[in-house]
RNA sequence: GGUCUCAUAGUUCAAUGGAUAGAAUAGAAGUUUCCUAAACUUUUGAUGUGGGUUCGAUUCCCGCUGAGACCA
């Protein structure tokens, strides 16, 4: 890694000329901008106090001393008090020969001792799968992905909410006016089906409580007292105590949503290696609130309600048990964290969560703190910032819910509709094409969710279309079945990969796609790192509009420099690989012709 | 009421405290006897507002305005 050698010489130079004593970590080298010569870049200001001279001098002095003791330094140059580093073109070319042809390019080679737990996707059982969900999938797998990719040993699982008031409302309607009705003999997906009961449910509240209001009850009341509202809490009570026939029904429902749900977790292509269910898990915790109060970390109120006071931590006091002895949300989390760490053992422990329960997870994390656990500091909540339409969020109310499936569905469709309007169907199967439309559809799909940063709030409008062009999904995919199409020639033709370095010239692209190739493992890091796709995203975007640039202002075929030719191949070759690779992370496929 | 986010071209997104704030899309103008034009080239256009810290602020701190979330 060039980087870290010129760290560390400029760690030894600023020490040597200034007596500076600095860690190499803290040391910032950045990447020289376009506009300017050079490849690195040193910023000297912030030593100009302890150089005491001017900022060209130092630089000047820094970059003269650098010049001596790395190699591969050609030259540098100044400009104010920006020292920007000339990296020779040999040590590039030699960087693509000798890592072109190496599997896994910019993956970690050796196992860490890292165990890290990926909770994502947690559905409730009462709905289908919407956009929301479809940001957490993708995000939840991707990081996942990022993390392996370090070498890390990674566990993925999946907190599923089967229980509760949201799931008897459907089974009530179900009951009241479904008459027997099964995803069978409806042929409805089943979460579709137990969706349409849930929607039912509320019609039929919403409808009580307008009739009791206009009795002269006030919408609290009314609220209280819709004689929906009150059978579903029955059946929740039924539930709880084990009612033969309500647990039935529970469960017939429940494995319709399953079903539903195992069929859109494969078009999305994401994987869970356990799955944790809330009716197993709904009753634990209770002993750690036990725990807790033994260990003074919780306190008793007079009611015989249990609380934590978190207002040191700059939070307020928070519930962890009712006066009642049954749990809220928190008590059952802390719970499943034990238990998490039983079956797994990992040292962190990510939950990949909406940013509308940041509080929930401060508590979570500063009462596994108190309470001592092995665990806690690798507990990290991943936050994600909600899809918004352009009127804002999403509400099943108003019918404004983008479900999932139909998105997926018409993603394939406009992928269909696209590559026949190019006239791009030649020569593959029905088979084939379906298969291309799949990839180019969900491709699309996925990397529009997954260019943004996860921390921010994202933008759906359902009035316009994905693009498949530009900064998109496919203008990736086409990148790299264009190069596939390259190599498959070369290949046809017998074209030689051997080249010999000093005989190659690098033209200005060539060496920007060179240099891009080169930051890869870098660029993994950081994003694995920062639990951030889109890092990767942008990356890969980047290297895919250089290598079209390249592609228009070099021809590799019909060159006629037998050296250059190899040199280009292995261009092309390391690129389609990185493409490959990194779309793979992000659980995006990538087609060898479109 | 309290706490926490967020605010960048018309639009959707970028930018570890560093050089002239990048892309994409939309708009304007071009490129096809040439390895796949879902491509390439040129061009118009932005840091909500007022202070502060700093050699240097989109980035850090404070006030204001606006949007959103959470806690009762």
């Amino acid at each position: 890694m060039i980087e870290n050698l010129i760290k560390q010489n400029l760690k030894e130079t600023l020490e040597q000329l200034y007596n500076i004593q600095i860690a190499v970590e803290n040391i910032a080298l950045e990447q020289t901008k376009p506009d300017f010569e050079g490849d690195f870049t040193f910023v000297v200001f912030p030593y100009l106090k302890q150089s005491k001279k001017g900022p060209e001098q130092t630089a000047n002095e820094i970059g003269e001393a650098l010049k001596q003791k790395i190699n591969c330094i050609a030259s540098y140059n100044v400009i104010k008090g920006f020292l920007n580093l000339v990296i020779a073109d040999s040590y590039w070319i030699d960087f693509l020969q000798k890592n072109s042809m190496v599997n896994n390019f910019g993956f970690a080679t050796s196992q860490t001792n890292e165990r890290i737990l990926v909770e994502y996707s947690s559905p409730n059982t009462n709905k289908p799968l919407h956009l929301g969900h479809i940001r957490n999938n993708l995000l939840g797998y991707a990081v996942s992905q990022l993390l392996k990719s370090q070498g890390h040993q990674v566990f993925t699982c999946n907190l599923i909410n089967d229980r509760g008031i949201h799931i008897c409302k459907s089974m009530l309607a179900w009951m009241q006016y479904g008459n027997g009705e099964t995803p069978q003999s409806s042929g409805v997906k089943g979460d579709h089906l137990v969706g349409k009961y849930y929607v039912l449910f509320d019609k039929q509240y919403k409808k009580e409580q307008k009739e009791l209001i206009e009795k002269g009850l006030t919408e609290e009341q009314a609220e209280k007292q819709g004689p929906s509202i009150l059978a579903a809490q029955e059946l929740l009570r039924k539930w709880e105590a084990g009612d033969d026939e309500t647990v039935a029904i529970w469960r017939t429902m429940n494995g319709w949503v399953y079903e539903g749900f195992d069929v859109s977790y494969k078009k999305l292509g994401v994987h869970f290696d356990k799955f944790y269910y809330e009716s197993n898990t709904y009753l634990l915790g209770k002993e750690i609130v036990e725990e807790g109060l033994q260990k003074n970390v919780f306190f008793k109120k007079p009611d015989g309600s249990v609380w934590i006071d978190l207002t040191a931590e700059g939070l307020d006091q928070k519930l962890v048990l009712r006066a009642d002895g049954t749990s809220v949300y928190i008590t059952q989390d802390l719970g499943t964290a034990d238990l998490k760490y039983t079956d797994f053992n990992c040292n962190q422990s990510i939950y990949v969560v909406g940013n509308e329960q940041d509080y929930h997870f401060k508590v979570l994390q500063l009462i596994v703190q108190k309470l001592g656990r092995p665990y806690a500091n690798g507990v990290y909540h991943l936050s994600y910032g909600m899809v918004e339409l352009p009127h804002g969020k999403m509400k099943s109310r108003e019918g404004t819910v983008v479900d999932a499936d139909d998105l997926m569905e018409e993603m394939i469709n406009q992928a269909e509709e696209t590559t026949k309007a190019l006239g791009k169907t030649d020569g593959l199967t029905e088979n084939e094409l379906q298969h291309l439309y799949n990839i180019i559809g969900l491709g699309a799909l996925k990397y529009f969710m997954l260019k943004v940063d996860p921390k921010k709030k994202m933008l759906f409008n359902p009035a316009e279309s994905i693009d498949f062009q530009g900064n998109t999904g496919p203008f990736i995919q086409y990148t790299h079945a264009r190069i596939k199409s390259v190599l498959r020639n070369a290949n046809a033709a017998g074209l030689d990969f051997a080249f010999s370095e000093p005989d190659i010239k690098l033209s200005k692209v060539e060496k920007q796609l060179v240099v891009l190739m080169h930051n890869y493992p870098l660029v993994l890091a950081d994003a694995a790192k920062s639990f951030s796709p889109g890092v990767l995203c942008n990356y890969i975007f980047d290297l895919a509009k250089s290598y079209n640039q390249f592609y228009h202002e070099h021809s590799v075929l019909k060159e006629a420099n037998k050296n250059q030719q190899a040199f280009r191949l292995h261009i092309c070759k390391l690129t389609a690989d990185i493409i490959h690779s990194g779309f793979k992370i992000l659980g995006i496929q990538v087609p060898e012709r479109m």
